[in-house]
DNA sequence: AATGAATGAGGATTCATTCAT
DNA sequence: TATGAATGAATCCTCATTCAT
């Protein structure tokens, strides 16, 4: 079984930096308060207060503000997401899938419930990818990796087999991703859930008419 | 030649506010600001700074910094995106376009365009949207408002001739956003320029595919 | 028939520093806001709003706005006040009272009247006393005055018809004010009216008492 | 012997509310301060300065500048003067007084002593009450509480025995007060200090003299 | 005389950050 | 390690005052 949650695997990424259980509270409270009320308007003794902890404990192991956002949002860009990536990856290539159209609809359920389990670290991404041009540029550089590594492998396939259109592959990952970003974004802005199997079935089969040739 | 521009329309506005010039200046340096650093990581005294004011000045006419989102963002919202609205159309109903593929083309390119031209805007809205439920209701209800209105109009007109799939309206829409979006966001955050021509042209092909029975 | 109103003797005044219309108005409007916030709580926006004039005029005629307040409060201390008192003398002396008992209770209603016509700048000054050691050595020389005036003239005579007791005229002052003072003070703090007919027929009953050898 | 100092009584409340030294000097600053200039003529930065201390510091425990008023006042009107009354009333009420003569003039030297005691806090009382129609209301109900309290017993008492006028009591606390007063506002108000001892006696015996039937 | 836009010093308040215990 | 008192710079905002028109 798949772990596809950050969440868990942000666990380990804090066990490895030794942090105390303190600690962990902090950073899950700035989870949660960063999501919700942005990371400007959190304060550091409000994260101090829902962490059940002292303001001097939340400087004790990052020693800024940012450095708990770092802290959070790192793991998510540097690590977890390949590593996710990786997973992802490996569903989708180990048992090769019968046509385009499972494909897709699997790729996109995967990647929707991804984004549904980590909404916190979605929404706080999205906050700051606006003003923080080095985020933005990360993110570029996360739907390179994509298209160069096994998603692009796959698209070759199927283009190959005649069952996806020939378009740039970057093209052809941008209404993939801006699609399922249609279902994904308004849930996380509006804190709601989705209904992961229906939004993908949808998304998919639509998708599946607009890249057929 | 319709005024496809905010900055155009928001100047009416800010004449019928009766502003003066170093008001005007406040609340131009104000979208500048608040567009690159985000509201919250911009002071009253960088807005006073680059609007050559004093900070007095800046509130001379809007009560609070809050005030001052307001007079940027109420005029987009509430006066001239339905205006905006209106003009659109016009332009789609008043000729009666051959086609859906023209008529598809058409308001993809008019909202691009009308996206590119007020890029200071649609971040601020963006970065706002996030943290601002009230705002992301109103924009829910906007999206309402075209559907039942006249994009929902010509939806069904399509719908009927069998050259528009026979989906609910709101899911034919949440695509056409969803692409255009796919095609403006990126720009908008990266700062960057878009060929309105050649993406509309793009995303239209696509839409096509996706959205032909 | 005696000008007992402070009112009427300050617009002789301000006629006399040649006030516009407008000018005037922001006396008005000071006094009463003056009265009702206090010094401090009222901005000279306010009192332009209020006496429908602009902000620039509040500053034609009075360079300060403490400048405001001397000219509400300077005629009430050192014009109106012993012009009163001379009037107050003529009553009381002119038909030499057949005794002490109805001479109080002319004193104590003639005064309870005046303040009462007076609230507001009694009000003001009482604000300003308690921080004001100026004002307040200002109020102390108005009492040494009556009592070196018409005032203690009138408690010899008493004294030596035997009808009032032989304590220092400044004793005596204390309690004939401090009784007065009793039945105003409240009414003015929490700006409610005064019966004085029955107030000064109670305080003279009382100081009689008192005051009787 | 009974603490008659509010300032003692305070350093009480001070201690519940666990407040740091500098934290006292912050209450301790303000109380001269807000005595001295008044409250509103009282920057958080002066207290600050004068309590040796950041302005920061000055916020940690009150949350606002009002809260700094309030946490002065409070005690004083909330819990010390009731306080103040219940040792009022033993000192009254154990030992039998001998005669009415003598009553008074222990009520009026205690009550005298009180004020002299806390003339701070009285100067701030009487600033606020001018311009705050709460604390008048509060310092009215504290009137009607001594009267349908302790005091009120024992006037009835002198009253049955012939010894204390019959007119309503409320007529009679406030020559009361109002006496006391004389003596003590314009002591509060040049901040001068007084001979309680000679004051008592001059005002009980004008009080006696008024009060007999 | 009157206006009202403009000023800028100052005020209350917040908050990231430090440090002695 | 954890605390939480303390800091002070920075922020939003107010307001008395000035001055060009």
């Amino acid at each position: 079984m798949a772990i596809n949650n950050i969440q868990a695997l942000f666990a380990e990424s804090l066990n490895e930096l030794e942090l105390t259980d303190k600690q962990k509270a902090v950073l899950r409270a700035s989870l949660t308060l960063f999501s919700e009320k942005g990371f400007n308007n959190t304060s550091t003794s409000d994260i101090a207060q829902m962490a059940g902890v002292s303001e001097g404990t939340v400087y004790k192991q990052f020693k800024t503000k940012e450095g708990i956002l770092a802290a959070i949002i790192g793991p998510f860009i540097q690590r977890v997401v390949p590593k996710a990536a990786h997973e992802f990856t490996e569903a989708v290539i180990t048992p090769p899938y019968p046509d385009f159209s499972r494909f897709l609809e699997t790729v996109i359920k995967n990647r929707m419930d991804f984004a549904v389990d980590n909404m916190p670290q979605l929404r706080i991404v999205l906050q700051e990818a606006i003003t923080n041009q080095e985020m933005l540029t990360g993110l570029g550089h996360l739907l390179d990796n994509l298209i160069s590594g096994p998603l692009g492998t796959a698209f070759r396939h199927y283009q190959r087999s005649g069952e996806l259109i020939k378009w740039p592959l970057i093209r052809i990952a941008r209404y993939l991703v801006t699609t399922v970003m249609g279902y994904v974004l308004p849930a996380a802005l509006a804190n709601q859930p989705i209904n992961t199997n229906q939004a993908s079935k949808e998304a998919a089969e639509f998708l599946i008419r607009g890249l057929t040739p």
